[in-house]
DNA sequence: CGGTATCCTGGCTGATACTG
DNA sequence: CAGTATCAGCCAGGATACCG
C-alpha cells in the first residue's frame, strides 16, 4: 500500500533537489512568509526582514520570480514603486511547507 | 476551506528550517534514496555516490544519525562492518520528498 | 573497512556605497 | 524608492593523508 508512491523517488530526485535549492536560502522562507499575508513592496520586505541586505532581498526575489512563485508589479509612479506578491504557485508551495512543518514538528529533535 | 492549515506557517517556519537544513545537503537526498532500498555499508555508499569524500559523507551520516533519520548498526567482526539503514523516520520523510517532488516536477521551469 | 584529521577553495551572504 | 556594484568573510564541501 506504499509500493506506487515509493518508487518514484528512487528514480528521481532532481526536480527534489531544484525545489530545495530554490526555497533553502537563508531569507527564502521568510520572504515567502511575509508575502503570504498580502503583497509588499521592496523596502516593507527589508523592514520585516531584519538583517537582510538589498543585494541578498533582490537575489532571492528575482530567482522566486524567475519560477512564478512571487509576482513584481511595477508602478510607473514617482518615487518608483514596486510591489511583491505570491503567485498560485506560491500558494501551491504553501502545501508544501506545510507538511515540511508538519514533519519537522513531529520528528525533529527539539532543544538547540 | 485552507484557513486552518495556512496560519500555521505564517506563524513558525523554525521546524522548517531544521528540516531543510537536515535534508538540504549536497548529498543527503542521495544517500536517503541510497538507502531506500536497503541497508548499506560505509564503503557501498562511497561507491552508489561517486564523487562525495569520506568526510561529507561521515557527516551526513551522522546528522541522519543524530535526528534517527537513519540507523547504523555496527557488527564486531574482523575486517568491522557498518551498515546504515532507514529508520521508521526516514520513511516518513520519504512521504514529504513524495510532495516536494510532485511540487517541484509540476511547477518549476525545465531546461537547465 | 570505516572512518577522522587537515588543509583548502568556491559560492553564498553581509556590509556598504552608489545610481536611476 | 528600488535596486546594482563592489569588496570581504564564513562555511559546506572537496582532496588527501592517516589511523584503529
Amino acid at each position: 500500500m506504499k509500493n506506487d508512491s515509493e518508487q518514484k523517488i528512487e528514480e528521481c530526485y532532481c526536480p527534489i533537489q531544484k525545489t530545495l535549492a530554490l526555497i533553502g536560502g537563508k531569507w527564502t522562507l521568510s520572504i515567502i512568509r511575509e508575502l503570504s499575508s498580502g503583497s509588499k513592496r521592496f523596502s516593507q520586505l527589508q523592514k520585516s526582514l531584519p538583517g537582510i541586505s538589498p543585494k541578498t532581498l533582490s537575489s532571492r526575489l528575482q530567482e522566486l520570480e524567475k519560477e512564478a512563485i512571487v509576482a513584481k508589479q511595477v508602478f510607473p509612479e514617482v518615487p518608483p514603486r514596486v510591489e511583491y506578491s505570491l503567485t498560485s504557485k506560491g500558494e501551491g508551495l504553501k502545501k508544501v511547507l506545510q507538511d515540511l512543518l508538519k514533519w519537522g514538528t513531529e520528528n525533529l529533535k527539539e532543544g538547540y
